[in-house]
DNA sequence: AATTTCACCGATAGTACTATCGGTGAAAAA
DNA sequence: TTTTTCACCGATAGTACTATCGGTGAAATT
């Protein structure tokens, strides 16, 4: 029942990494109003002063889990980028494109949550994670489209690629949330809405029809 | 320079406004933590314990704030119809259906910030607010593209609707940021972006292949 | 075996906020 | 003019939380 014994050290370790999930669901079930080191202690286990045992203060635990969450999405965008470059390049890669960031969503689905939330508010010591974020994700997206064949050229047109960029993940995030929420069970049903919207900025893409003949 | 001799009861409703208009600023700017009947208080210019006098407790300011919210929406909604049905019904009309939601928020961005956080947080006593805004938007736009003419007959139908409108709705969103964070200044370039996206949908519409002759 | 380290504990000082209470003066009613 | 009403005030009790402190025992070190 009982199982290894544990040293010192092993034994701290799985108590932070014990507060650190428990604040991850509080914030997730109360939001930030709930996050206090009364609960997390008490959610963890221990008590409420043995808490400044692992973190400096109240600040200090929300920067941690600011890097926790960047890391797991660091890693989930270096997962979607591997299984991106596996597939063949035919529907099923478009389809992928936006599959991948939606089964992400589902796998960790409290993160996608906080961070959301965190996004638009300006009381949250992890809006600046979140807002960087979400940048990292629009630039990545923008490049990707350049890859595709979208023009660069102009200021116009970078900002058109990062309103394009901009609208996907809106759209992702969306879908994803309906998901959540139990709206969409069907995450291919959501798929093939996602590639409905994507036909519309796809269309952009097609070759001009001057031939860049005239005078301007 | 000081206007009219003000009644009691225009001086208190005078006042209970102050404290609204208070709150919706502080709400906007820092967010539920810092909305605090210290600060409201001051920010209208009386004593703390007077905001007692205008609500019964805090809970009471948020259920005014909601209900004042809730009426402006109403009002940009029945304004939003109105100019919908008097624009021609040209490509004019159409931009337009992007258009006017983007300056409605435009007209109150605080508003639609405050409402677009309450969204995703447990902890917002304007959550559940801002859960039936949406999903009444949503339905809103769901009728709008079933008197378009896509179908509706089985029950996958109408959830793509939804599922469409819904994406619409995320969009609208993720531009108004842009635009209101600076990214976006133009708001035409906003529109034609939409108007992108929309080709998308739009396309499921058009006239089906098969002209219902064959057995299945 | 003797000593040191340290993760955890209970108690508590300090801080910020909510909500109530009795008092006050000017507007409103009599 | 006299009386009543009431919007506002300062003071304060009560609550919830943050962060610190000295103490304790078992693990780690010597």
């Amino acid at each position: 029942m009982t199982g290894t014994p544990l040293s010192r050290s092993e034994a701290k370790d799985l108590t932070r990494r014990r507060l650190i999930r428990a604040a991850f669901a509080i914030l997730d079930e109360e939001g930030e109003a709930g996050l206090t080191t009364v609960k997390v202690a008490r959610a963890a286990g221990i008590a409420q002063s043995s808490f400044y045992v692992h973190f400096k203060d109240r600040q200090d635990l929300l920067r941690a889990l600011g890097d926790q969450a960047g890391e797991r999405l660091r890693a989930t965008m270096r997962e979607a980028r591997r299984r991106a470059h596996e597939t063949p390049d035919d529907g099923e890669r478009h389809r992928d494109t936006f599959r991948i960031p939606l089964e992400a969503i589902r796998r960790h689905p409290e993160l996608f949550r906080i961070g959301l939330r965190a996004r638009h508010d300006p009381s949250s010591p992890l809006q600046d994670f979140a807002v960087e974020s979400s940048a990292a994700y629009r630039a990545h997206l923008a490049a990707d489209l350049a890859a595709m064949g979208f023009p660069t050229g102009t200021e116009r047109d970078r900002r058109r690629l990062e309103m394009i960029a901009d609208g996907i993940n809106a759209l992702t995030n969306a879908m994803a949330v309906g998901h959540l929420e139990g709206r969409y069970p069907d995450l291919e049903e959501v798929v093939d809405v996602l590639v409905a919207f994507s036909k519309g900025y796809l269309w952009l893409l097609r070759p001009p029809r001057r031939p860049l003949s005239e005078t301007e």
